[in-house]
Order: C-alpha cells, then sequence, then structure tokens
DNA sequence: GAGTTTGAAACT
DNA sequence: CAGTTTCAAACTC
C-alpha cells in the first residue's frame, strides 16, 4: 500500500515542486513527509497564498498530490491526526489545501471555480486509479465550490466517499458539513494508506460497514470514516474527527469559512454521489440513508425533532445493527409515521389476524427485550392477548408530533406491537418507552401481578402515550370474565388498568363517549359494548371516524392533561402534590360533584383546576383553578393531595427528572433542539406506566415519571411555548377564555428547540391517581 | 345488578 | 357560540 501511494506521490510532488511546501516535504524523509506536508500545508494555505501558478492546472495536480499525500501522510501514519485535530474547521482547509491550496487562494473560499477544474483533471487520474473516483470526481466538481480545498475535498472526498456514502447527508448538512471533511480527509487518507485509490472503494464498503456501525454507535454523526481506515493513524484520527464532528455537529455551526461550508455541502454532494456508486452495499446505503436522516434533522428540523430524530438515531443505529435497517430519514420518517398510523391499523389487522393475540404479547415481550436491550426501541409490555388495540389514529397535531418521531423505532413498534393493535406508533415515543418500559417492566411486574400490556406508547402520539393510562396500561381483562365486574373490581382494586373497556350501547365505541375510542385503543374482550365497531376489522371506520373526530377538533384524541416537564412546579402550584404544571387541557365543568369525583376530569386525571374549568363549588384537591394561586384548597385538602397524590408526585418529579437526565444522556444530547419529539422520547419512557389512566381503574403502575418526562406541547399552548411562554397553563389560560373550553390550536405541534429549555408541557390522557406514581418512582429511583 | 347521577361529547 | 340532547362512566343502593 504505502509503496505505491509513495511512488505515486512523488510524481505530483515533482508537480508541485513549485510549492516550498512539496520542496519542504521532499527534503524531509519519505517516511516523515507526510507529516511534514501536512504541516506545510496547513501553514501555506492557512497563512500563506499559494503560488499562482499552481492555479491554472496545479488543482489537479494538487488533487492528485494530495491524494498522494496524503497517502502518504496516513500511510506514514503520523500527521493526519494532528491535521485532523488541528482544525476540525480549519484543519480541514489546512489539510486539503497544502496540496491543493497553491492554486490559489487559500484565502479565496473554496466557492470558487478552480476546484471544478482541478475536479476534472481528477477525474481524469481517477481513471488510472478507479473508475469510481472518477465518477465521484465529476460529481464532486458539480458540487465543488471550487475552491482548492474543495478539490482536495473532493478528491479525497472521492476516496473517502464510501465514508461519505455511509455519512452521507443532504447537502443541507452544513454544520456537519465540516465533519464531513474531515470525514473525507479521514477517508481520504486512511483509504490512500491502507490502499491504492482502486482500493478505496473496498475500503469505502468496509469504511461504510464499520461507519455504519460507528454511527450507530455515536447516532450522531458521522463515525463511518473511522473504522474504515486501515492505518492506525488514520483510525485515530478518524477517531478524533469523528468525536469532532460529533461535536461539532452538535453544537458546531460553521466556524470554518464559506469555503469550510462549501467543501461540506460539496463532500456532501460527493457522498450522495458516492451512494449512488456503491449503492450496491444495502447496508452502507441503509446507513447512509439514516445519516442522511439524522443530517438533514438539523437541516430541516429547526424543531425540536430534529432532536429527537438524532437522539432516536443510535438506536435506529443499534436496531439496524440488530438486523433491521431502517433507511428512513427522520423527515420521512416523520412523514412515514403519519402513514404509519394509517399503515400501522392495517398492520395491525393483519398481525392481530395472523397472529392474534398470542402473538402479540409474545411479540410486545421480545420486544420489551429488545427495547430494553436496545434502551430506545418501544418497549412494549407484554400485553395479554385480550389486551385492547392502541388504535392507529392519532390526533392530527400528534400525527404531527409523531411525524417528528422516528420511524425506526416505529417500525420497530409497529412490528413488535403491531400484534397488539396499537393505533398510533410515533417512534418517538417509542423510544421513550423502551426506557420507560423497562422501568415500567419492573414496577408494573411488582405492582400487578397480573400481566401488563403496555400499550406502545409509541403507538399513539402523543395521546396514546399521555392517555397511556387508558390505551396504553392495558390491563389484559382476560383474566376477567366479565368485563364490567373485572373493570370495577380492577378499578376499586386498583389492580391495573388495562386496557380500557368500555360499556357502549349506542355509540358503537365510534365516539369519544367510548373511553377504548378515546384512547386510541380498539375494543377488547373485556368490553361489553355493543355493536362495536372499534375493532380492527372495522379498521377504516374507525380510522374515518377518527378523522372526523380530529378534524372537529384536532386535540380530541389529545391527552387530555397537560403537564409540565419542569420539576418546577408552576407559579401558585403546589409542588408536590399533583403536578404543578399539570391542568386539565379543556378544563372541566362540573355543576354538582364540586369537582371530587371521578365525574370530574380534572380529577379523574389527577389535576387540580385551572382557569379553564368552568367548574361550580370546585373542592378539586389536586389543585384550584384560581389563577397562579397554588391550591387555594384549606390544608386538609392539601393533605389529601399529599396522600393521594403528593407522595407520587414528588416522587414521581424526582424520579421523573433524573430519568429524564438518563434518557437524555442516553438519548444524546446530539439532537441539538429538544424537540417536541425528543421529550416525547424521554417522556415515553416513562408513559407506557404513566398513563394517567384513571386511578380507580387501573391498578397499574402510575406514569408519574411520565407525566415529567413526557412532554406534549398541546397545539393549544404551542404557540405559547414557541412564544417562549413557559407555563403550560398560561398559555392555556391565555388561549382560552376561562370559562370556555380551549379550541384546539390548529396548528401542528411544532416543537421548537427553545422549548428545552422551557418548561415542557404535558399532555396526558386523564392521569391516574398519583398514588401509583408512588411504586414506579420507587422502583425507578 | 339495576338504577341514578353526572358531565363530557355531540348535536342543533 | 350557546343551548340542548345524547351518551356512557361514575356512583349509589
Amino acid at each position: 500500500m504505502d509503496t505505491p501511494d509513495r511512488t505515486q506521490i512523488v510524481t505530483p510532488i515533482s508537480k508541485f515542486e513549485d510549492s516550498p511546501v512539496f520542496n519542504y516535504i521532499n527534503s524531509l524523509s519519505p517516511i516523515k513527509p507526510v507529516k511534514s506536508i501536512n504541516i506545510a500545508q496547513t501553514f501555506n494555505s492557512l497563512s500563506f497564498s499559494s503560488p499562482p501558478s499552481v492555479f491554472s492546472s496545479p488543482h489537479l495536480s494538487s488533487q492528485r498530490e494530495s491524494r498522494f499525500l496524503k497517502r502518504h501522510f496516513f500511510s506514514g501514519s503520523s500527521k493526519p491526526d494532528l491535521s485532523l485535530e488541528d482544525g476540525l474547521t480549519g484543519n480541514m482547509n489546512e489539510a486539503i489545501p497544502d496540496e491543493v491550496q497553491v492554486p490559489g487562494n487559500p484565502a479565496e473560499p473554496p466557492e470558487s471555480s478552480g476546484g471544478g477544474c482541478s475536479i476534472r483533471e481528477v477525474t481524469v487520474d481517477p481513471t488510472n486509479e478507479n473508475l469510481e473516483l472518477a465518477l465521484e470526481l465529476p460529481r464532486t466538481l458539480k458540487y465543488d465550490c471550487g475552491s482548492p480545498q474543495c478539490n482536495k475535498d473532493s478528491s479525497e472526498g472521492n476516496k473517502t466517499d464510501p465514508m461519505l456514502v455511509v455519512s452521507d447527508l443532504p447537502v443541507t448538512l452544513f454544520q456537519f458539513g465540516e465533519n464531513v471533511c474531515v470525514e473525507r480527509r479521514l477517508s481520504f487518507q486512511s483509504g490512500a494508506e491502507i490502499h491504492g485509490i482502486s482500493q478505496v472503494e473496498p475500503n469505502k464498503e468496509e469504511r461504510t460497514e464499520c461507519d455504519w456501525e460507528s454511527l450507530i454507535s455515536d447516532a450522531s454523526d458521522l463515525l463511518v470514516l473511522d473504522s474504515s481506515s486501515n492505518a492506525e493513524a488514520s483510525r485515530i484520527e478518524d477517531q478524533n474527527t469523528l468525536d469532532i464532528r460529533s461535536s461539532s455537529l452538535k453544537s458546531l455551526t460553521l466556524q470554518e469559512d464559506n469555503a469550510h461550508d462549501m467543501q461540506i455541502s460539496e463532500s456532501l454532494v460527493q457522498i450522495g454521489s458516492c451512494e449512488n456508486h456503491e449503492v450496491d452495499n444495502s447496508a452502507a446505503q441503509s446507513a447512509v440513508d439514516d445519516h442522511k436522516e439524522t443530517d438533514h434533522t438539523p437541516d430541516v428540523f429547526s424543531s425540536a425533532f430534529q432532536n429527537n430524530t438524532q437522539a432516536d438515531f443510535p438506536t435506529e443505529v443499534v436496531d439496524n445493527k440488530a438486523g433491521s435497517h431502517i433507511s428512513f430519514g427522520g423527515k420521512q420518517r416523520g412523514i412515514r409515521r403519519r402513514c404509519l398510523v394509517f399503515d400501522t391499523a392495517g398492520a395491525r389487522k393483519r398481525k392481530l389476524e395472523e397472529d392474534s393475540t398470542s402473538s402479540s404479547s409474545v411479540t410486545s415481550q421480545s420486544d420489551g427485550k429488545y427495547t430494553s436491550d436496545d434502551k430506545q426501541l418501544v418497549s412494549i409490555r407484554p400485553c395479554n392477548s385480550t389486551s385492547p388495540c392502541m388504535i392507529p389514529g392519532i390526533g392530527l397535531h400528534l400525527n404531527a408530533l409523531a411525524a417528528t418521531t422516528r420511524d425506526p423505532r416505529v417500525v420497530k413498534h409497529e412490528t413488535l406491537a403491531s400484534g397488539k393493535e396499537l393505533i398510533s406508533m410515533p417512534s418517538s415515543l417509542s423510544s421513550i418507552h423502551s426506557l420507560s418500559v423497562e422501568k415500567k417492566s419492573l414496577s408494573s411486574s411488582l405492582a400487578l401481578s397480573s400481566t401488563y400490556t403496555d400499550i406502545s406508547p409509541v403507538g399513539n402520539d402523543l395521546q396514546d402515550v399521555l392517555d397511556a393510562p387508558h390505551a396504553s396500561v392495558f390491563k389484559v381483562g382476560e383474566d376477567e370474565s366479565s368485563p364490567k365486574k373485572k373493570r370495577r373490581k380492577l378499578e376499586q382494586g386498583g389492580e391495573s388498568e388495562a386496557c380500557k373497556r368500555c360499556n357502549c350501547k349506542k355509540s358503537k365505541c365510534l365516539k369519544l363517549y367510548c373511553e377504548c375510542f378515546a384512547a386510541g385503543v380498539y375494543c377488547v374482550e373485556p368490553c361489553s359494548c355493543l355493536e362495536c365497531f372499534n375493532k380492527p376489522v372495522h379498521e377504516d371506520t374507525v380510522l374515518a371516524t377518527r378523522k372526523q373526530i380530529e378534524s372537529r377538533n384536532p386535540l380530541a384524541f389529545a391527552p387530555k392533561v397537560i403537564r409540565s416537564l419542569d420539576s418546577v412546579p408552576e407559579i401558585g402550584e403546589e409542588s408536590n402534590k399533583t403536578p404543578a404544571s399539570a391542568r386539565h387541557k379543556r378544563g372541566c365543568n362540573c355543576k354538582k360533584s364540586n369537582c371530587l369525583k371521578k365525574y370530574c376530569e380534572c380529577y379523574q386525571g389527577g389535576v387540580g383546576c385551572s382557569i379553564n374549568c368552568r367548574c361550580e363549588g370546585c373542592k378539586n384537591t389536586f389543585g384550584r383553578k384560581d389563577g397562579p394561586s397554588p391550591m387555594g384548597f384549606g390544608e386538609a385538602e392539601q393533605e389529601e393531595e399529599e396522600t393521594e397524590a403528593g407522595e407520587n408526585n414528588g416522587l414521581d418529579v424526582s424520579l421523573q427528572s433524573k430519568q429524564v437526565r438518563r434518557d437524555e444522556e442516553q438519548c444524546h444530547d446530539h439532537v441539538l433542539p429538544m424537540t417536541f419529539s425528543f421529550q416525547i422520547g424521554r417522556s415515553s419512557m416513562q408513559l407506557p406506566y404513566s398513563s394517567f389512566g384513571k386511578p380507580p381503574r387501573s391498578s397499574l403502575p402510575p406514569q408519574p415519571n411520565f407525566e415529567k418526562h413526557f412532554q406534549i406541547i398541546p397545539e393549544d399552548e404551542t404557540p405559547e411555548f414557541l412564544r417562549g411562554n413557559l407555563s403550560p397553563i398560561s398559555g392555556i389560560k391565555t388561549g382560552s377564555p376561562n370559562r370556555k373550553r380551549v379550541s384546539p390550536p390548529h396548528r401542528d405541534f411544532v416543537s421548537s428547540p427553545s422549548r428545552r429549555n422551557n418548561r415542557r408541557l404535558v399532555l396526558q390522557s386523564i392521569p391516574s391517581f398519583p398514588s401509583l406514581t408512588q411504586q414506579e418512582t420507587s422502583e425507578l429511583q
């Protein structure tokens, strides 16, 4: 390897003799030259303008040389690291420029047309080396800004293409661009060292594979290059670069000059081209797709979703490793999700029909394991065969959110849970769920001797998750012979809320009157409904109905309770008791129950009444609607709260916060802007348990964790959040007149990065009483 | 288990 | 948007 490279290098060097750098390098021992070259290049490129002479043809030569040089360097072993390390940003340019620099102006941004020429020339060279390279080069040329650096990059990129392919991203990823450039360099170097240019391709494949894995592992970025490089030095460098990349990707804006950006873009483009060439490798492609998605996500998704997507990546990647390749880009994923929602329904039917209950249960369990192992995989609690199925449909707004979530998980979830009948499977949530699921699984197992059916929180968008109590926690009613009795027993006994059970007589379970339908779950055996259409068999009808309802009220299926994730209770709210920020989406309208019975949705949800409530004689122990003031209750009430919800809440909060942190860590910071999905992800973890399900019914583990973790931004509220309004309540209040119900916002959920910092709202379906939460929290801890 | 109460959902 | 009706859960006996 080395020898050929060196020989090759010699020629280019001769060409570049003009450049002092080359001379200097030549003077150096063959081994060292690489380093020296790099250094020299850096200097030249950075500080010095390249000699004018170089411009005309030099690019080609420079590129060639660069290749050679790089090869040497890499082969040489030493330097690349330095170059890489030195400047992810500047180094990139430098390294390339060194050779290429000549042309011109180092100062000139890559944008210059010159690059194109050089590339072309380079392409010619490739013929010798590899057709692929040639192909890539032209492509690169197209994209290349023309800056010598770019050229170099491109040339390198050619070699590195595999890596690029792996990491390939849409051009959009500028931030990543820097990284990409580095990667290219690295790859290039590695390639040179490892193999002749011709060899590069195989390397590429390897790289792609390796990269893929690396990507998977890192999720954030483009680690691909690293593994690929054969040379240790190159590896090291690659790693460094990778690390840097990841870091840069996360936080980096383009520090480098436009030239860098250009390079990046070029590299990206090249990558794309490479992908085409290399497409052969399915894995590589998939990886590339993932990368693209990830990369795009940042660019495209300014919203929190990006974060989510990124965060999800790791999992996705892992999943891919596991065997399933998810090729969905974040964006695409989102789109697919929506489709999935519906698709899932179909899938569910299929699966349900095929697998029936048994399969679902099995899958769910297995899933849960996977999820636990994978961390982010959707955790599906083993649902009893009878567990109610989640309805595929999700609120439109939810869908939008779901869209942000990552498909991979969703897919997995679907596949895994498909048997279960989850209606909607937002990926993001699923990921979150996995974690939560694990925890829950433990807690649930403890709490409930009976089997739990988790509803993959994922399934429903926010709703499901939020509503988890309803849907998510399906308690298999199987055990119970008579639905009603069982239900009551369960409720009373509080064993587990399994699936919701309805007793609809006239609504056909296609209206919100039906708890199952409202929860996005299919009716199951335990249900005693008559003429029920809320079954997989009638999926179309169910979905159509859901759409109608959602058309009327986008939030119809959204969680009814909104809770802020922040541990800090909202102003006036009691922190310890009910989730401070938790509020009922619309508020209640109680007249006679004094909000002390489950007739009251607020009470049922375990949240205090808010300004949105129009209740009369409110005595809601969880809090009052009166303004910011926390609960206006008497101490007695507070005591009650404490007893009922307080413990749970407090624990939950702390626990949740911890979990959230954990989740975040796991998920990664990669996700820059926390977005909706991201938050969801966190929450999702908990969601499974979190379900706010009505306390009485479900003995299931409380969702406390979920509450805080899960953040769903109600459409209504979203604007406020976006605005920076923190308190969900306030948002709600502002949005809707006190006495009037808040009309669901028409906007789709848009997560804004800013939200992260801000308080997170959690939409929850009617929360179960806090009591359950304690167990979970304790367990979690 | 039947009947009543309650308030959300749906309708006008 | 307000008022009414429908509906099913929650509750009581």
